[in-house]
DNA sequence: GCCCACCTTACGTTTACCTTACTTCTGCAT
DNA sequence: ATGCAGAAGTAAGGTAAACGTAAGGTGGGC
């Protein structure tokens, strides 16, 4: 999922360069104009990080800055024509992540854009790549498309088990005996009925898995990238 | 407790410079001529945070970089005399944290510093926003509507862990640990009163939590914002 | 073609969690 | 000590998501 950065520049043109860098380089865009405009994107589109001109026709950049920082502690990254000591200052002292002085060359712009988002957002989370499906285990959940679906409780474990010895056939008594610890007997029913529930949440056709393979006899197993 | 910074840099006169500006700051200081010089106090001093000089007399900081970075993701902020855009975009290519031109002035240093310093240890401030509720742990407070709500021990506690691992799942063994540190069972029902009192103080309706939202079967989670 | 392993769906059951009211505990001021 | 107030814990009834069951369907392997 790339990151959604909002340009707040009164600069037709300028602006319209930055969205093409930054689109090039995978971001998502949305911009403003002017302070008021910022605001209501700001809040509309929950931005990932903000990359802020210093002059806007209806106020400054310091000021809606400030605003900005009341709400959330967004990253911000000053775009200033002026190369004024006292301004780089200004915004540096507010707390700025970083500021970048006119004219740039768009390769640093996405260098220190990308430094800042390294810090604030680094903590991967800790998630498993399964196709188009990505599954966070932090957070329990599966992302499709765009669209995220909860684990419940026995699919989480049930995923879990088969991840770990992803590429390998993981024998329905061993899924059973994780699922329940205990007899392993009268279950097996209902293991398919997990099995099917989560190849609905992973599988882009549960019918015909591509992911969550049956080995007829055996178990099942999970694919592993690049291995059949 | 101080941040400890360590100076790579060849020049006596600058290398002192800078160590008298960030000992003013309140910084504590270590420093290196060279590349070996570096590595050593690198791993002796164990710093927060390297300035790290492009020129140096038994290598570049470049490849110094790599080897610092090989060992720890320790923030690196590079200072050259050169302000060749070349250099510039390799030594922010390569992940620095920064890259500040000689000569610069001491105030920029600082903040720029400071700056990057604010992201990777997370400074948080004292007071923490969940959607419309600010909290602030200073005074174990919840403001929401402009209505203060002091926070119990159990509540600011279950709370805080909360949030430490906010956007992630935190299992109910956890929270009891937590609560009434021992593997004690039994509180599990306790938890949730304790949850529910806590969504009175949080959520705009307790009933249907938007922010302290429950994982049937693996525990509870906060929400986070402005990030996936 | 037949069997058996597995799939699939609908539906009934359970259990984890919610909610509320009440009781007990704890610390503090009198 | 005593009583009080706020905090913490207990209990019990309610609810819906998660789970389990069963029964008919499908298809691969012999």
């Amino acid at each position: 999922m790339a990151y959604r950065i909002l340009i707040v520049d009164d600069e037709h043109e300028l602006q319209n360069m930055v969205k093409e860098i930054l689109t090039q380089a995978g971001y998502e865009t949305d911009a403003a104009l002017a302070c008021a405009q910022a605001l209501e994107r700001f809040q509309a589109g929950n931005p990932d990080a903000v990359l802020l001109d210093v002059n806007l026709p209806d106020g400054d950049g310091f000021s809606l800055f400030g605003q900005l920082r009341e709400s959330r502690d967004v990253p911000v990254l000053f775009l200033s024509a002026r190369d004024e000591d006292e301004d780089r200052l200004r915004g540096l002292g507010l707390g700025a992540d970083d500021y970048i002085t006119k004219p740039f060359l768009p390769q640093e712009l996405l260098l220190r854009l990308r430094s800042v988002l390294r810090r604030v957002y680094r903590e991967e989370p800790d998630a498993a790549r399964l196709g188009d499906a990505k599954i966070d285990w932090g957070k329990g959940i599966v992302r499709r498309n765009g669209v995220e679906t909860a684990l419940t409780a026995k699919e989480f474990t049930l995923l879990k088990k088969l991840w770990e010895a992803r590429g390998n056939i993981v024998t329905i008594d061993a899924l059973c005996e994780t699922l329940w610890d205990g007899p392993l007997v009268g279950y097996e029913n209902t293991l398919m009925v997990h099995i099917r529930r989560l190849r609905e949440k992973i599988e882009e056709d549960p019918s015909h898995p591509k992911y969550l393979l049956t080995v007829r006899g055996l178990g099942y197993r999970l694919v592993r990238e690049g291995m059949r």
